[in-house]
DNA sequence: TTTCTTTCTAGAATAATTCTAATATGTTGA
DNA sequence: TCAACATATTAGAATTATTCTAGAAAGAAA
């Protein structure tokens, strides 16, 4: 990474998504793509802009997580009624989810296969298999 | 089943399960587990109850939904944020989501396995392994 | 610049769910 | 059976996550 030019990657990558690099989307792309893989709903993204001092309201927090997952820069998983978290890991793995925590985690690796996919429906197209591995402490 | 005597299986099950066989909870599993298997949002089974004349109110809906699924006796599926279906049947399997009509399916039989499910992470034990797989309209 | 379009924002609105506290029902033991 | 107690039910208020609205601000184009 370019220190100097801390958002010209990004500005690249949004531009390639066809999403106009403004000041709040980029502060936003920065929180969530500068390391690793991250899952994070809209509220805890909108308290992390705050605490970097980048001041975004929650609404555009939420606007810019649907932007960016439409345009595959994100995608959304769903583990709990009510809660959305957004993963910026976008290929094809699936989830641990810590149900005492509420921490969602990527299964490293191809670890999990699904060998005998069955057969979708008539007229129907499979959009995506999300697998999830719900753990709870081993004491209980 | 018995026509004379139409609650007489489900009290059986209630009392089983440690929970009072009050008339709404029977009522309501009535509605759930007359016929095959179902995947119900709390608000649908309420709607269902109004039509069948059974006078409960939406509280005690969620209550009994909770209290059925804590003893075993459903299923919760999570497939959209803000939205939860219950299932009726309780054994191991997965499910087709529409995501154009909202409906939620069993795939049947074991059509799907998981051969190689990952080590769960110290400390944690694994729960229970969500599978959905999400389908579209086939034209999209 | 000037103009036009898109984005951002605060705050209101909505939807699903949970909570509250008053009332009703079910259960138990005399 | 009925009194006495525990548990359920209810309407409506409260909460939570999210979406909507409409005016202000910022970006793009000429």
């Amino acid at each position: 990474m370019n220190r100097s030019r801390p958002y010209s990657g990004l500005i690249d990558r949004l531009k390639q998504a066809d999403i106009r690099p403004t000041r709040q989307r980029l502060a936003l792309a920065r929180l969530l793509f500068a390391e690793g893989d991250r899952h994070l709903t809209a509220e805890q993204l909108h308290a992390e802009a705050q605490g970097a001092d980048v001041r975004v309201s929650l609404a555009t927090v939420y606007n810019t997580l649907h932007q960016f997952t439409s345009a595959g820069l994100l995608r959304e998983v769903v583990v709990e009624a009510g809660r959305s978290y957004f993963d910026t890991n976008t290929s094809d793995h699936h989830h641990f989810y810590f149900e005492d925590s509420g921490v969602l985690q990527d299964i490293p690796g191809e670890s999990v296969d699904l060998p005998l996919l069955p057969e979708p429906p008539k007229g129907a197209r499979v959009k995506r298999v999300d697998v999830v591995i719900r753990l709870e402490e081993a004491s209980k």
